[in-house]
DNA sequence: TTGAAAGCGGTACCAA
DNA sequence: TTGGTACCGCTTTCAA
């Protein structure tokens, strides 16, 4: 394998000491600093008027000209200074979002698909994280507000439970979509997924698969999002003639350490159980761990299923069924409302609310009929 | 539990209707549109530019004025136009960050501690994505230079070898500074862990805990930091007079694929293994699942160590040994470089490399001398 | 179709 | 210490 050597000799070699690769780094004479469109003008002998007008391909203007003030900038390289065409018109051109952290698979990807509508579109996007703390959030809020962003796109932290910082925004008129984590306490657009749908299906999964007693992890009622899941998980047991017991809802964190402790909890519970449905994969994770600790055996007998498609359900053993959020698809829609708000109507009479389908993913972690049909350990045999 | 009842029952209250929380919002007498400095100069009855100075504590000024002035800032809720200050002193106080996927646990991370560094300065950040894709690297640099930032941070995507896209940045003299993922062939100041260090010790561990055909999966060679792994990897051999054997060092893309290949590249071949040091998480995690699909015992039979402390190597069965690479740190010491570079001398002579320690993590994937001392089925016993 | 000129909101120089 | 003023680079009316 000579390549290796060849890599590891040209580190050696490397070391001895620095090259100069671009000449004109040192170089003390310096490049044109600045070219502006009255460059472009002076080469084609028009006015800067004109030469905006052709940049911008402004109807009022002749081809040809147009030509050779387009070929004119090429051949300077000029590059448009978008601060001072934000300053005349007063847009940024920028958008403005606020997760909880971007360290989720979820939440990058939204951010993924707000990005790529936008950049598209010829806007850029700030990405900013509350870090699920109420105070950083309404700094946040300021901090976009202060660069002057054209639109702000929020998911909101978990301790959001008063939403005065985006009065502000409103009251500025600059558009506000929420997506996922959003709030009716405010006449805002918003994007969500159907988690009540959801947490309906993947509470149906379970029964379908013999699971009865069914647990459910979930977060502050406040969010949205957990209130949904809740509701579809309620509806899922009594639409199968099940009981909903408030015993077997368990509140915590959402993170390992939450679903360990929520784990935990239901083992040292005399009422039993056979399945938890959590509304978080962190959490589903934690609970995966502590029951292994116990020797209960997944999906045998206990079935378990979270909530988001994090990568790490891939990898865990048993390998863990969940609900995909399309995140992509919530981020190109998000965008894609910002876009109509500025277009349109900044502030639709009915909010607009955009509610996308997700998506079961069934995997070993809450599949037991295939293998062990006649394992029917639960009392109420289909 | 009272309190499930309450929320469940607000849903249902609430989806009757939507309240009109905020009376102003379809109010049709809009606000004072915007408050400028000369709006504060008119109220406190002295011109522009003293607001100006005093609004930026410039020392010519009296306490008295800036007194008044700040008051009537505040009466009248003013906020500075950043973009009118920016095309003015040609400073956007806007950092671009590239970053190959903000969707890692270590780059976030690092984004998290420039973004700290760089708000408590009054600097705001712009995080874009290359997703390892050179064309989109290429763009994005462009969309920076658009956006008229002040500094790039830089970590390169996989597929980088062309360097010709960063010129323009250096050219323009806009502080540029690389972290992590850097070149050599180019002259520019960065931030790395030190690599080489971190593999040596991971690499000596295993050898510590008995292992001694270690295989090593890497990725390409042009990236500096796989280089530097490989190259500590090969030491820590020498250095315990075991032999270094390419044919033991498998390339792949580094995600989960490419680990479960390389694995089962390494049992398809008849030369046998003990232990893999990855200079990935993702590759080692993949690993991981074709060896334990293959019954192999970790780590009894083979040792794993993967690279990166992503979250999801504690939730794997058992948990990785793997290397922190301290990402909040290199993101404060790339912010604390950009601004030492804008106070100072942007392009110092001898380029500045900031090196940092980075942190071996024992988890369970490497440790099998606690409990099984006596089985020495290795051939060198120490 | 093009040009002239007035700003967008601050900043910074010069003069007072 | 303050005021007057030009200007950053681009957009956009109004006139020609």
């Amino acid at each position: 394998m000579h390549l290796l050597d060849y890599f590891l000799n040209i580190h050696f070699k490397r070391s001895q000491g620095c090259f100069a690769i671009f000449g004109f780094l040192d170089c003390p004479m310096k490049k044109k600093e600045k070219i502006t469109i009255h460059d472009i003008a002076m080469e084609v002998g028009v006015t800067a008027s004109t030469v905006s007008r052709a940049l911008n391909n402004h109807p009022r203007i002749s081809p040809a000209t147009k030509k050779m003030v387009l070929e004119a900038a090429k051949a300077i390289n000029y590059k448009p200074n978008r601060i001072a065409a934000a300053l005349r018109h007063g847009k940024s051109k920028l958008i403005g979002i606020i997760v909880p952290t971007i360290n989720r698979n979820f939440f990058s990807s939204i951010v993924r698909g707000i990005e790529e509508y936008a950049n598209a579109r010829d806007y850029k996007v700030m990405i900013s994280q509350s870090y699920d703390d109420y105070k950083k959030e309404v700094e946040t809020i300021d901090a976009l507000l202060d660069a002057r962003v054209d639109g702000i796109m929020v998911s909101l932290g978990k301790n959001t439970h008063s939403f005065a910082h985006f009065e502000s925004v409103i009251q500025k008129g600059i558009p506000l979509v929420f997506f996922d984590r959003t709030t009716d306490e405010l006449d805002v657009n918003q994007v969500i997924i159907d988690d009540y749908s959801a947490a309906y299906q993947a509470t149906n999964h379970l029964i379908d698969q013999g699971y009865r007693h069914i647990a459910h992890f979930t977060s502050h009622m406040k969010i949205k999002i957990y209130l949904e899941r809740l509701r579809g998980y309620r509806q899922a047991l009594l639409d199968n003639g099940i009981h909903f017991d408030a015993k077997m809802v368990v509140e915590s964190n959402m993170q390992l350490d939450g679903g360990r402790n929520s784990a935990r909890f239901l083992l040292d519970q005399s009422f039993g159980f056979d399945a938890i449905f959590s509304a978080s994969d962190y959490a589903i994770v934690g609970a995966l761990q502590e029951l292994k600790k116990n020797k209960v055996k997944i999906p045998q007998e206990v079935g378990l299923i979270g909530f988001s498609n994090e990568p790490f359900t891939e990898f865990t053993e048993p390998a863990l069924s969940t609900v995909d959020q399309k995140a992509i698809s919530i981020g190109e829609n998000t965008a894609a409302l910002f876009f109509e708000m500025i277009n349109g109507d900044p502030r639709p009479k009915p909010r607009i609310k955009k509610v996308l389908d997700a998506n079961l993913i069934i995997r070993t972690s809450s599949s037991r009929i295939p293998n062990i049909q006649l394992n029917t350990n639960s009392t109420n045999p289909e």
